[in-house]
DNA sequence: TCATTGATTTCGAAACCCGATATCGGAATC
DNA sequence: GATTCCGATATCGGGTTTCGAAATCAATGA
């Protein structure tokens, strides 16, 4: 219940920590969602991968598959077009912050 | 284009910002789409107005009639649940920005 | 070859977003 | 009291997105 009231304001957040993690570092998904999940966001893979694609698709994230510990793992990094995004959301993050912080 | 991509990020900024507006002053849609707009956030009505409506259905606010110059205007502002919320989503943007504010 | 394991993908039903357009209800004019 | 005006709100349908459970994948080890 409360859950879906909460993921509605949340969801943009989660795309924000991922363009952030994925400019930090390449990025796979099931290490993203532990990430986020301590952070407090509860969130399937169902939701977290086509995420990511979307992303990709839209020039925010490139991907490359890496052999690692005979998994196959499709690590995500952030594009020239992503950081910019970050920069936009950082700065209107902070906005937000600044004019409800009390 | 790119204001797709936007869009997706701050929506739930959006719905904080209107809950954050509600809990000082009764707002109504007409003026939050101006407030926002001056916040960087374009949104139009047949957006902005089912938010107002599912919000209200889930609790976050309440509405009341209000007849101003010869117009009836829904002034909305937030509930206890509301105010909950809200006191959530700053925390969570708080360590959303602490986490990427540099 | 077959089971295992971590990681990723698929699935369909439900919900949602969008903005152009339509509608509302009171006030003013005649 | 009919008509027009106006700010504000509601509706529409097509396209997209969301969700988690379940299926799939690829490489390794038994």
């Amino acid at each position: 219940m409360e859950e879906k009231v909460l993921r509605k304001l949340f969801l943009g957040f989660i795309h924000i920590h991922v363009l952030h993690h994925a400019r930090e570092h390449p990025i796979f998904g099931a290490w993203m969602v532990e990430e986020l999940r301590e952070h407090g966001y509860k969130i399937s893979p169902g939701t977290l991968y086509p995420i990511l694609h979307t992303m990709e698709h839209d020039g925010l994230l490139t991907r490359e598959d890496r052999l690692v510990e005979g998994k196959i793992r499709k690590y995500y990094a952030a594009t020239e077009k992503g950081t910019d995004i970050l920069v936009e959301a950082r700065k209107k993050a902070y906005e937000l912050f600044k004019e409800i912080k009390d």
